[in-house]
DNA sequence: GCTTGACATGCAACCGGTTGCATTAAATAG
DNA sequence: CTATTTAATGCAACCGGTTGCATGTCAAGC
């Protein structure tokens, strides 16, 4: 019934050498307390019977287990994948596994979850947590746990901060000469979603841009086609989207409509999920999520070996990566220029 | 400097109780053996402790963890995250965790992960391995091993057949009196671009129609823009990919030259991971990615119970999904129409 | 009333390592 | 040449559970 392996255990090896386990034990883990001649003879034991030391009876003994757990709201949204592609990368660096979680956006999932990994897990990676900062500080508490993309004071976390790009974005719009645009909003609850919005409202007002807010539920492809006929009804020139994922419905639906991009409207994503893979290549706000989970780990990996848990912010700034589809505003050459026909 | 936690054993949890460790170990396990009494002293001194039973601990005596590992070449490729979603899924319907691999495409990568988790896992599901067969036999004499698109007789396996909807899209282009196309492969290792060549070559000397094939080591959008170009210059007037990826590449450079879609030329992709979200919306293969990750876990689960490993093969069938980028071949009004002056 | 079970619980070994302390042998000091 | 240190190894307890077998209890069977 017991589907153990009959691996070689300590003992045998201990055995073949003719020392005592303490001596493989030591040869495995501190080979400089023994003589050098002991530990050619345990290693040449051990490969000969192919041993392995048990993880499990290991990390039982140590409480190391050589695990940590990261957890992403869904696998399957195209931001995560390069954040945990690096996330993995980092912790394999330090022969480290890592545990896999999807919450699907759901908070009771979430804490599931952790309650499956703690116990085999030395630390947790919560990106965009949707659990509440007491329920983080609580978790926290147990386990070192680091955060990506939420603030919770007194937790180390790491923070895009794509309000920066954002800002780029519309004095680029500006400088191009649009006068209008329009920000298409993302999920209600997202806080990426707030800090963007209020960017580019701030960012506007400070260049006496006119900005339309329209709000779309759905970050998504579908959504993106759907929205331009509101979009484009509020006359403005030039739209920056809650996501990648929004501004490439919306290309597509404009090349349907017949709308040249950039000639005749401007189309600005975020997150830059695509790369240049749209046709024309998307101007967005860079995403950082391969440093931001780098980074993550390598704060874990830090916390684990210092132990002094400390409160750290660590913020990444975005930029804005122009590509093709901003240029000039229709009929704005720049600052001079033929009077404005649609007014 | 042991980073363990101070959580309550079932040794205090025996003495809050009155009982012995046995007793409450039972309480736990099998609690059908104690009095419902006993049991409800043991759960009541548990509950006030907040005793979890230690998961490492269970693992060592028993030999079960209640972990799978998941690995996969790329995680960032957008054919493996639904995967690996409901792979995570269905896994966590039976309370396993999963770690999640990423082997960089590199069999040394692969090998050294499985190395890893071997010793925390009760079994393993491999992604498009890129394991020789004779690893793959050799690690699945240890433990159970289940994989996705890789056929290797005595280990069970899910394949995704494109072969089926490669068929339907020769067909196809064929129906639309297409003469002459070109296989842009991918990956040399990999198993899917083996299948998906061959079911062209076959289908299109069923047909008639004339196939040039050209190797395309790297499966992107990138490559994809840079091979348009030997496609284009080989005359024909569709293309077949090995994937989305390196077709949406394709219509990015196509459109870049002018080459109107589908009307001048037409493109077929495979995978069907961008959905509709290309302009034109892209004709592709479909996927069955997520029906293969939650096959491949209930599969693993069921050896896990049965323990009898049985020689699996289990084959789901694709289709093609027909969206913008195809149309009748230029110069060719189905099957009568005006002579062919590209000869 | 004594035997026979069935049921509930305890005992102790075991899973496969790690580690503090004791022991022994060899090296250095006096 | 003996006393003291030092280096190498062994001993045994421990990590926190699980489990086969022994023990004890109480009720039913004869």
């Amino acid at each position: 019934m017991t589907p153990r392996q009959n691996r070689p255990t300590i003992n045998q090896v201990a055995a073949a050498a003719g020392v005592t386990k303490s001596s493989v034990s030591r040869a495995f883990t501190r080979p400089e307390m023994l003589s050098e001649e002991t530990v050619r003879k345990i290693f040449a034991a051990a490969e000969q019977l192919g041993y392995v030391p048990n993880h499990t009876a290991r990390a039982l003994s140590t409480g190391r287990h050589g695990n940590i757990a990261l957890i992403v709201p869904d696998v399957a949204n195209p931001f995560f994948p390069p954040l945990i592609r690096a996330a993995q990368a980092e912790a394999d660096r330090s022969d480290y596994c890592v545990f896999l979680g999807n919450s699907d956006e759901n908070p009771q999932q979430e804490d599931k979850l952790i309650g499956r990994f703690t116990g085999q897990v030395e630390g947790f990676v919560l990106v965009s947590s949707r659990l509440s900062d007491e329920q983080i500080i609580d978790h926290a508490a147990r386990r070192p746990v680091v955060l990506i993309n939420r603030d919770v004071k007194g937790i180390p976390r790491i923070l895009i901060d794509s309000a920066t790009g954002v800002a780029e974005a519309v004095a680029h719009l500006a400088g191009l000469g649009h006068k209008k645009l329009v920000y298409v909003g993302g999920p209600h609850g997202s806080w990426s979603n707030k800090q963007r919005r209020s960017a580019v409202r701030r960012s506007a007002r400070e260049l006496g841009l006119d900005v339309t807010v329209i709000s779309n539920e759905f970050a998504a492809f579908e959504s993106g086609r759907k929205i331009t006929a509101s979009v484009l009804a509020t006359g403005a020139t030039a739209a920056i989207a809650f996501d990648d994922l929004t501004a490439q419905g919306m290309l597509a639906e404009l090349a349907d409509q017949g709308i040249a991009v950039p000639a005749d409207f401007a189309v600005v994503g975020c997150d830059d999920v695509l790369g240049a893979a749209t046709y024309p290549s998307l101007t967005t706000v860079s995403n950082r999520s391969v440093e931001a989970g780098k980074a993550a780990l390598n704060l874990l990996m830090d916390i684990l070996q210092n132990q002094a848990i400390r409160d750290v912010r660590y913020v990444l700034n975005t930029n804005l990566v122009i590509r093709k589809t901003t240029g000039p505003a229709r009929n704005a050459t720049s600052e001079s220029g033929s009077p404005d026909q649609s007014r």
